[in-house]
DNA sequence: GGTGAAAGAGGCGCAAC
DNA sequence: GTTGCGCCTCTTTCACC
């Protein structure tokens, strides 16, 4: 099972296999064959290729986290002492679980992650209690997310 | 098939099972059946629950963008001018591949995307030629994405 | 690269407890 | 809410084109 990361090639019947499974990952096999019309052997083969090529990295249900009461979502950019180092905040961040995404970043912050919380209230419970708690961070801006408006993966 | 968006109850049980499925679509449900010790069919009965409930919203399979030669992400906010609508601009924007988040934020912007690029002279492309050419953006603060540490789902 | 067939496994609904 | 059963579909591999 070798992994081509870089000879990668991908034509349209890979496309469109990919674009059905990337809305419905668990669309059968054999409707997709039907739907784009060549054999079930013959879509194996080509999922075979692509997770070996390391291309399909996995498939995730997706949870809607307000029917779980979660609605308030933020980003929030933090600022790091000179002396702390990365990894040692990332670390911290990591038990936190409102914290979905950490990026270090170019530009004002050292690191912009984004927050999920129930409402305003649980989110200054977490910048006051969690994230403030850390040390290392100096300071933090937080933009709260009204409304996200697109969500979408890279265009295939 | 009513939706009881309110008054959702998750048990133990049903988080076992979300979180099979939250990392791998597709596990076979016999399979975590076997796994969590209780009967194929009870758990098609609490999918179907947590289905017609709106807590799953669907299932995606997770592609790795590096692999097709994407490997540079980053955050956009955006000012736009007073006279300028929101709802227009987000049009404009979801005519843009590259752009795969865009949030309607409190703060200093009035939005912020999440943009995937080849490389930076990509990124740099498709500020200029792109977000920047859309009626109403006055102007824009982009911070790159050096490496993203955290990428994770709402903890069941 | 592609197909078709065949064996085994899983999906999914139903009746009963 | 759970179970066992049954039918039907899908998965996966194979030899072959």
């Amino acid at each position: 099972m070798k992994s081509d990361k870089e000879n990668i090639k991908i034509d349209g019947i890979d496309k469109k296999i990919l674009r059905f499974l990337m809305t419905d990952a668990r669309k059968p096999v054999l409707e997709i064959a039907r739907k784009i019309g060549i054999s079930g052997a013959a879509i194996h083969q080509r999922l075979r290729k692509l997770e070996n090529s390391g291309l399909i990295a996995g498939s995730k249900f997706v949870i809607n986290p307000k029917v779980l009461g979660y609605s308030t979502m933020a980003y929030v950019g933090i600022y790091l002492e000179k002396a702390m180092s990365n990894p040692v905040a990332v670390k911290a961040l990591e038990q936190i679980p409102e914290v979905l995404e950490c990026h270090y970043t170019t530009g004002n912050w050292s690191i912009l992650i984004k927050v999920l919380c129930r409402d305003n209230e649980h989110l200054m419970q977490v910048l006051n209690n969690k994230i403030q708690q850390i040390d290392g961070v100096s300071r933090t801006e937080t933009f709260i997310s009204l409304d996200q408006q697109i969500e979408r993966q890279i265009t295939i």
